[in-house]
DNA sequence: CATAATGG
């Protein structure tokens, strides 16, 4: 895909990029993919340049003492839990004593550890010394849920930078850099090397920086694993949340999850135990999708009472195949929702009451966001419009706008990041060869809060656990960070 | 050979 692309870009000879892109490797500097319009394309740049860049500005600030006086936290703490009436474990307690104590910090863990109320817990400390605080995440989702869950406006990191289309960059950056002294990221897994590059250079030098994400969540699409870095370089305190208090220890989900992290197969449950976690075997795609149909329309709900239209949701590896979302789609909208009384056709996708649809991009105005769920409520024809319900919102889509709904019956394990659902089946065929890994499995279960199944072959879960084709790392960033060339 | 995000 790299020299084909390439090649169509720079009109030049495939073997000739191959040739120039090793000898980029070889001296250091890499391949940097980055998004032109909607085309990704793959320029020679600098990318560990800007890795560079990065790791000295954090490494600089890293040195530095915050910029909020030292807190008493046996004071702080028992003030905030009096006014959330929540009480922090020890561990909880530490990564606050760590992230009050640092310029630069990471906090990390999967669902269900508190990583939500301990970052909900510093930024009550702060705000209440006056800290000037801002938050951000990569996602509209994401932004809006940080927004939700510490009544503090979050906005998506563009938005924040102030992305200027025009000028092809953003308008906040060294020498005009955000008022703040603390900046807050969450989803941090999902932030590649560009985006990060920006987002540094827009921080001014007196100023916090804290990284909140799960590092065994997907990596970002675009070039770098930056979390993952700033992680593994060593060089930054790192905040670490284990301790599941979200689903029962005994949960099958939570011990698979961490299972497939450890590179070890998931384990369902003695015969006849009751679980959160099965796997049904398959010995191919076209048996897959048939047992696949089986269990959303008459296990699940016969045997957990879940409603196929609306807690359960079919998280596919890839977009393409018999088992992929797009193929998911057509043939669970034909059985979940067979005999709907009106359709519209737009977009090679049929809209019918009934249909569960998802949003795939942020719409400010209408407050509906990238990755939301909603519910097809009516057609309404004279209005020449689609009426979606978004948790219990009526929303208007008139025909001509209806490019960016999507069905949502089944949609791929990238997409649900940051999402989570009922009950969530997620199909492992070899057929998703190139996307099986750890993190995608990890990621695709951990969405599951009352029950997962998997419906895949063996030999796939077994690929994907392993680690799936590990690709060579082509970033820097751990290097520089852990180096001690410093400025 | 596949996955995805941003905004006016």
């Amino acid at each position: 895909m790299l020299t084909t692309l390439a090649q169509r870009l720079l009109e030049v000879d495939a073997g000739l990029i191959e040739t120039a892109i090793s000898e980029e490797l070889q001296r250091g500097e890499a391949v940097l993919a980055d998004t032109v319009g909607s085309e990704t394309c793959i320029f020679l740049k600098g990318l560990h340049g800007a890795e560079r860049a990065i790791a000295e500005r954090l490494l600089t600030r890293a040195g530095g003492a915050p910029p909020w006086p030292a807190i008493d936290l046996d004071k702080a703490l028992p003030w905030v839990e009096g006014r959330t009436g929540k009480t922090l474990s020890p561990s909880q307690r530490e990564a606050v004593r760590l992230v009050l104590t640092s310029k630069v910090a990471v906090m990390t863990g999967g669902p269900g550890v508190g990583k939500t109320s301990t970052l909900d817990t510093i930024l009550r400390i702060l705000v209440a010394k006056g800290v000037r605080v801002l938050l951000a995440a990569p996602t509209g989702r994401a932004a809006k849920r940080m927004t939700e869950q510490t009544g503090l406006e979050a906005k998506t990191i563009h938005r924040l930078l102030e992305i200027d289309p025009k000028h092809g960059g953003f308008s906040r950056n060294e020498e005009n850099p955000l008022d703040c002294d603390l900046l807050v990221v969450d989803e941090t897994s999902m932030v590649d090397v560009p985006l990060m590059n920006a987002l540094t250079r827009a921080v001014p030098e007196e100023a916090g920086l804290l990284f909140v994400g799960d590092v065994d969540q997907l990596p970002s699409v675009g070039p770098g694993q930056v979390l993952a870095d700033l992680i593994g370089s060593g060089s930054i305190p790192v905040a670490r949340l284990t301790e599941v208090f979200r689903q029962a220890a005994e949960s099958r989900i939570v011990v698979n999850a961490h299972r497939i992290n450890t590179g070890q197969m998931p384990e369902p449950a003695p015969k006849g135990e009751d679980s959160d976690f099965y796997v049904v075997e398959i010995s191919d795609p076209d048996e897959g999708v048939f047992k696949l149909i089986e269990v959303v329309t008459n296990r699940i709900p016969r045997r957990f009472g879940l409603n196929p239209l609306k807690d359960v949701q079919v998280l596919c590896p890839m977009n393409r195949g018999v088992l992929g979302a797009r193929n998911l789609n057509h043939e669970l909208q034909r059985v979940l929702n067979p005999s709907p009384p009106a359709t519209v056709e737009r977009f090679g996708w049929r809209f019918s009451p009934g249909d569960r649809v998802m949003e795939t991009q942020n719409d400010y105005d209408r407050e509906v966001f990238n990755g939301d769920l909603g519910t097809v409520d009516r057609i309404d024809d004279d209005e020449g419009a689609v009426i979606v319900n978004f948790e219990g919102r009526e929303v208007v889509y008139p025909f001509g706008e209806l490019d960016t709904l999507v069905p949502a019956f089944a949609t791929t394990i990238h997409k649900s990041q940051g999402s989570e659902y009922p009950a969530v089946v997620i199909p492992v065929v070899t057929q998703h060869y190139q996307m099986l890994a750890r993190n995608l499995l990890y990621t695709g279960v951990t969405r599951g809060k009352r029950l997962v199944v998997l419906v895949g072959q063996k030999k796939a879960i077994g690929i994907a656990v392993r680690g799936g084709q590990m690709k060579p790392p082509w970033t820097k960033l751990r290097e520089w960070l852990s180096s001690t060339r410093q400025v």
